[in-house]
RNA sequence: GGCGCGUUCGUCUAGCGGUUAGGACACCGCCCUCUCAAGGCGGAGAUCACGGGUUCGAAUCCCGUACGCGCUACCA
């Protein structure tokens, strides 16, 4: 590639980060890392109503929390900061000195009330609804006495006549042709003298040498408006690749109805960064289209844009719940157990101070654990009888295991075995207990249910003789002899 | 209304003129097994939105139609 590669992630701080605006962060990161270019994040942040700080921060957050960093942008800083578009003032006013100088830019006097009324009117019709260039007609001289005398105006985009149809060169689909009939003047500068979207995030990007722009779909219809300022900066237009979008399950857009959508709210619902970054990363790329576990390392090794596909994605939760299982077993028992830590901790379990009183403790639980969850917020119920000094018996597990005669008969006997055992380990327990059933003359099975539920409080449960192991001995037969 | 984009198993996708249309999740069955899982093996599931072309041959190329989505703002 003659000229290196520079890519941008621009989101507007005026919500949190969701996941459609993570996936373009990730392949704009991947991108750069793949080609061995500069990964930028700058902040649109021209709406200044909607626009927070708070958003702003959690959008950094999340980014840093699924493993995406930036070469240049908030917090690192780069030759181009400001990178927050509040603080580029003077770069637009510039823009568009040189639009003014040029004759792309003019002064349009229109009141919002007058456009409305003659968008409406052209709507009606067929044909284009654009802005009609009332103003374009005014004499210079004129329209600067007007500008002199304060009228308010909006500086716009002249379209220059001779220019034909507009061709974009996207990657993902290919050259898109907009007429140029379907071009109007559009509003670079408001009233107030700030800069509109299409007009500042082009400044932006010509003055930081943006080579590829990736960003959503839903820019796809502005991008010919783009090329056209770029155009009149006498700037040359980079490539672009438009995403699809990311739906809920009934093909509407993701909302909180479907679930989640805010990167720290899956963050929230136990969901791992590293799965996260591979769903979202494979919904809409591929590496081959058998390969459906990617690290962030392969993605940043073998990311292509050519392998982006057109087509819209329907989000599946129960894909990602898989795949975050997978990250889960892939874990070595003290790289889990010290991720599950605040889990533990949050819902009341346990301690830090424990935690680092006996970390063996806890690196044993991460084995019980690992192959049976698929949300981080599934451990904590699932190992919360190994914390408590006693636990409540679930109905229907009692009824199915504890209440026959010979259930009762076949604990009572695990009870006293166990009392007296002198290996108290995963070998030690499972030979009593088994030695139990051929004497009792029921199966093996009988007993172990039946210890499992007076010991765990229920039928489901992580595998009993590692369980019973890491419970203290008397304990364990404590609960057993109260459970009959 | 105008302009643009999209359409392969329920879902994510592979495919870029000749394949029994492949993989993954979910689903079903069997195996393993102290429960639940995890794992292994197997199964079912796609007339490639529809209709026309082009071609010896089309999921793949072209043109329509339908449906969905986006833009059409002094939002981004």
């Amino acid at each position: 590639m003659p000229t290196t590669v520079r890519v941008r992630f621009a989101p507007s701080p005026t919500g949190a980060l969701h996941i459609g605006g993570a996936r373009t962060a990730i392949y704009n990161w991947a991108f750069a890392r793949a080609v061995g270019g500069t990964f930028i994040l700058r902040i649109d942040d021209t709406d200044a109503d909607r626009s927070t700080a708070e958003n702003t921060a959690q959008i950094l957050r999340s980014l840093s929390w699924l493993g995406i960093d930036w070469d240049e942008g908030p917090e690192v800083g780069g030759p181009y900061a400001p990178y927050f578009q509040t603080g580029r003032s003077e770069s637009y006013r510039r823009a568009l000195e040189t639009m003014k100088a040029n004759g792309t830019a003019y002064p349009c006097f229109c009141s919002s009330e007058e456009l409305v009324a003659k968008r409406e009117a052209a709507r009606s019709g067929d044909g284009p609804t654009g802005y009609d260039r009332t103003c374009r007609g005014i004499h210079s001289a004129t329209a600067a006495a007007r500008i002199e005398a304060g009228e308010p105006h909006v500086w716009r985009l002249a379209v220059p006549d001779d220019r034909g149809d507009i061709f974009v060169d996207d990657i993902v689909r290919d050259e898109t042709v907009f007429p140029a009939s379907a071009m109007d003047d559009f509003v670079l500068v408001r009233t107030d003298g700030t800069p509109t979207y299409n007009f500042a995030t082009v400044v932006d990007d010509a003055d930081m040498g943006i080579t590829h722009v990736i960003r959503g779909d839903d820019h796809l219809s502005n991008t010919p408006r783009q090329i056209l300022v770029f155009e009149a900066l006498g700037h040359a237009t980079p490539r672009f690749a438009h995403l699809s979008m990311i739906w809920g399950a009934d093909g509407k857009k993701l909302s909180k109805r479907h679930g989640a959508t805010s990167v720290e709210a899956f963050r929230d619902e136990g969901y791992l960064p590293e799965a996260i970054f591979n769903y979202v990363a494979l919904l809409g790329w591929s590496l081959d289209g058998e390969t459906t576990i990617v690290s962030r390392e392969t993605l940043a090794r073998e990311f292509s844009l050519d392998r982006i596909s057109k087509n819209p994605a329907i989000f599946d939760f129960e894909k990602l719940d898989w795949m975050n299982g997978v990250y889960i077993r892939e874990m070595s028992p003290a790289e889990l157990a010290k991720r599950m830590l605040p889990w533990l901790i949050d819902t009341g379990l346990t301690t830090a101070e424990d935690y680092t009183s006996r970390p063996e403790w806890y690196h044993s639980l991460a084995p019980l654990i690992a192959e049976r969850a698929k949300r981080m917020t599934d451990i904590a119920p699932a190992l919360a009888f190994l914390f408590a000094d006693e636990v409540a018996l679930d109905p229907a597990s009692a009824e199915k295991a504890l209440a026959s005669d010979e259930a009762r008969q076949a604990l009572a006997a695990a009870a006293n075995a166990l009392g007296t055992l002198e290996m108290w380990d995963h070998d030690g327990i499972e030979t009593a207990l088994r030695e139990l059933a051929p004497g009792l003359g029921v199966k093996p099975k009988v007993v172990f249910q039946a210890v499992r539920v007076a010991v765990t409080g229920s039928i489901v449960s992580p595998p009993l003789f590692e369980s019973l192991a890491l419970l203290d001995q008397q304990d364990a037969v404590g609960r057993m002899l109260a459970a009959l």
